[in-house]
DNA sequence: ATAGATATCTCGTATAACGCACAAATTGGG
DNA sequence: CCCAATTTGTGCGTTATACGAGATATCTAT
């Protein structure tokens, strides 16, 4: 196998391993692991026991899972500094004015990361999604927004490649049907999806004009009965702009 | 060099260059990452590069920063399965209560890393401090609570080996006063720090009851003032205590 | 009890990571 | 503007090391 000299295989595997916890299952054993990396269950074996040596990874039994400390990965990040100072202020005020929680997601293969959420809970409803939740792409307002933000052959590359899951009876799931929207959001700016993720729920997104080559958007969601009022739409996709003007002045992007 | 087969030391190295992105500095060279880490400059680049190559980290210029696709790492944890649904609530609850932003920690190393938060803006002062944020061990109450958790052979070894330094006139610097200091707060199950690591700020601090091997505190903080009266601060340890016991019962750690 | 899956260990081998050393590029000071 | 100093990139020989096959032990389930 011709090998990039450049690039590290044994590091990729290893955070390939790291990166096979997901939300599905919490607690995996290392045939699990082995078999969603494609790794070899020996090779597996010894990157997640460099994983339980520095702490990331707890062995319980046979099962090993996430520990708190990961967060040390992303503590850098989310740290203090720009985010906490920045970002979340400006969220969290705009959260504040418009009466419902705010998200901001960049897009991770297939899903929609959530690297942001505002703080404060004027929101009547909870969805329990946070910080570093992935949603799905093809089914959700910011997941479609984030595709929409991409180059049309980057897209279309994504969205040839994907099985689109079938959440709700309303979820489109034809592949021409999706483009032509993901089309559509890219020239409308926004993107409004009623209820093809969970049912009853509208969720409302806009791009976030990043200077560098990430593409963010922001995004709310309500139930789809609050959406009904024709005003209402409007109104949430020009208060979501105004904040994401204002959020594009910070260079955290 | 003996080395443990079982432990892959690339993979090491390679989590040891992304650890080193911390919040002191976002923007790195090479050779700033290559003094960190104490790698030598081709293997921290050969690293740096695979980081590049999967999303985690982005090159601008000579220069490398944190992606913010370095969540995904942390996502899988925080995500909204358990963290959302169950440590969250129980947070904001309680956090709503005592009208204080309450938050989850645990160490890492030499510092405190902070696991959660509530998502409530009930407190009147806002610390610039969110998820991933870590705090000094040594001058904060949720770091000696953290100490005091240990066991007193593991905390005297951190100890030991720990340069104190002085944020303000109030920090105890004195290793066999902390030490004490540190031995007062095991027995008393709760630490109190009265500006020691901004000034005019105390916090408080109560262990978690964690099942598996990860030790866990909450803490609140406030303006020394506030806790001035003499019931204030009985009544927070109370009401951090009673969260803790809730808290217990989730089993996420 | 038996079978099947999973985990652990050992070990020879190929390879890929390493780090030196040199070249190219960039920076900073005078 | 130039020179010194630092930094970055590349090539390559060496060797440590990650790898996977196979054998053994351990667990799970029927």
């Amino acid at each position: 196998m011709e090998q990039n000299r450049n690039i590290s295989t044994t590091f990729l595997k290893g955070l390939s391993v790291l990166k096979a916890f997901d939300d599905s299952q919490r607690h995996m054993t290392i045939a699990d692991l082995s078999r969603k990396t494609n790794l070899d269950a020996a090779t597996t074996r010894r990157l997640l026991l460099t994983l339980v040596h520095i702490g990331y990874v707890r062995k319980t039994g046979r099962t090993f899972s996430l520990s708190p400390l990961v967060l040390v990965l992303a503590g850098s990040f989310l740290g203090a500094n720009q985010f906490g100072r920045l970002v979340q202020p400006v969220l969290n005020r705009h959260a504040a004015l418009i009466g419902k929680a705010i998200v901001l997601a960049i897009r991770d293969e297939e899903r929609a990361l959530i690297v942001a959420q505002s703080t404060l809970d004027t929101s009547n409803v909870s969805f329990g999604f946070t910080v570093g939740s992935r949603l799905p792409l093809f089914q959700t307002a910011i997941g479609r927004m984030l595709l929409a933000c991409e180059n049309p052959d980057v897209a279309a590359t994504i969205l040839a490649s994907a099985d689109v899951e079938k959440h709700t009876p309303q979820t489109v799931v034809d592949p021409d049907a999706l483009r032509a929207i993901v089309r559509t959001c890219a020239n409308d700016m926004f993107s409004v999806v009623h209820g093809e993720f969970e049912a009853g729920v509208t969720g409302v997104a806009v791009p976030l004009k990043a200077e560098g080559d990430v593409k963010a958007v922001l995004g709310i969601s309500d139930t789809t009965a609050f959406f009904q009022n024709s005003d209402a739409q409007q109104t949430m996709i020009d208060d979501l702009r105004r904040c994401a003007l204002e959020m594009a002045h910070s260079n955290l992007f």
